[in-house]
DNA sequence: TGGGTCGTAACAGTATTTGTTACGATGGGT
DNA sequence: ACCCATCGTAACAAATACTGTTACGACCCA
């Protein structure tokens, strides 16, 4: 499905930023947060800056400047991210629109869009199951 | 997410071969079903090679040669069509391996894989739900 | 005023998906 | 035995998406 790693590499940021927090600090840089995902913080600050427009974090610019949590990690869900993040449905239609004059080619579209709109809708009830609490959770879970 | 089309095609060709089936002929060519999905040829006889690997249809060579299907539709869902022409997961991990020296480095990619797992399995029980007659049956009921 | 960090544009590199051309293989009909 | 429509598949092109990288102005506290 070429699926991407927004949704990973977002909740990577939120159990980060949390996990610093808890520990003392204010706010946590784009430059620590890309260093533990292995990326460049120019990719976490894109993400965060998403995750910004859907007021799940904040952010402070000039001298100490860096990202804050804007709501309790037990009341992140995994679909707040999935949505702040990921733009486009899951499935996608035909690229060039089908054969109008055909049967098949005529309902197709209005069928699947049916059907997707669904299962999507199961998928969002998922996500929407599993708080960025129970990523951290299972975060620090991880044997050693 | 960069959706693909694929199951989408898919499920048109399978409705398109069953429903020129029931008028009375044998096989359907490729070309038949792309010009109904309006793309190539070759595109379609790749996706029905991998339906026929996972033996949801089978093809003819030589002269009155084309494509049959294997099954009833109504014994093929959507997740049998998905498992065929879809091979990665939803949601893909970092791209590089993050920071196994940081606490949330260590622990997110089992944390996560955890969580995706449960929820590729919500969307596969979902899929199974709905066979492909289902989808021919909407198709036909699209309003002219 | 200085300096660290965000915000964002721009571009490169890679990967994936889809479309296209080409051509040998197949096998029933003649 | 040959013809010919179609499959099977490789190879390549085009379009799109994703991630990484560089660059630089904006911001703001000390």
């Amino acid at each position: 499905m070429s699926a991407n790693s927004r949704l990973t590499i977002a909740a990577h940021a939120l159990a980060w930023i949390s996990l610093y927090q808890r520990q003392g600090h204010e706010v946590a840089t784009s430059e620590q947060i890309a260093a533990s995902a292995n990326t460049n913080p120019v990719v976490i600050r894109r993400l965060l800056g998403e995750l910004r427009k859907a007021g799940l974090v904040e952010s402070r610019r000039g001298v100490g400047a860096g990202w804050s949590l804007a709501r309790e990690l037990e009341s992140i869900t995994l679909l707040d991210v999935y949505e702040a993040v990921e733009p486009g449905p899951l499935f996608a239609m035909h690229r060039a629109t089908p054969d109008q004059g055909c049967v098949v080619g005529y309902g197709i579209q209005p069928a699947m869009q049916g059907i997707y709109e669904g299962i999507e809708e199961t998928l969002r009830r998922e996500l929407a199951r599993v708080t960025l609490e129970d990523v951290l959770r299972d975060v620090l879970a991880a044997p050693r």
